[in-house]
DNA sequence: TTTATGACGAAAT
DNA sequence: CATTTCGCCATAA
């Protein structure tokens, strides 16, 4: 499973994340070429490497649910941790849940165009 | 090879 | 809102 090439796929889009911004695990699916494959997304985030992908660090917790909620259960280590990440660059969380309306990432042209380069 | 599983999603109730 | 139901599909064992 080390060198899935669909998982580096995947790890590199969220490193495209903007900070203060969220994704979800469908978005970043469709923008890695690999739609209908959401919770190929979230399997995936839980086998990060430990010293990251390409020298940068892979920010998982900018990815949550399409409905705007953490995925993971309320009061769990996980949770926290990924809360308390998004709080910290500034991404309102009320709750479980973050406006998508207002931190969806919304790639522009030349995001997009630098992704079509790999 | 087959099967159960999942950090999902959308729609219906 | 909350819960259920069903579709999804590559993995991992």
């Amino acid at each position: 499973m080390e060198l899935n090439p669909h998982y580096l796929k995947i790890w590199k889009t969220v490193q495209a994340i903007p900070e203060g911004k969220v994704s979800s695990y469908g978005q970043i699916a469709d923008l890695a070429g690999l739609p209908g494959r959401s919770r190929l997304v979230g399997k995936c985030l839980g086998y990060i490497p430990e010293n990251g992908v390409d020298g940068f660090p892979v920010p998982w917790y900018r990815v949550i649910r399409s409905s705007g909620e953490i995925a993971f259960e309320s009061g769990s280590e996980k949770y926290q941790e990924q809360r308390s990440c998004l709080l910290q660059e500034g991404v309102t969380v009320k709750g479980r849940r973050v406006s998508m309306k207002e931190f969806q990432w919304q790639p522009d042209l030349s995001e997009l165009l630098f992704k079509l380069v790999n």
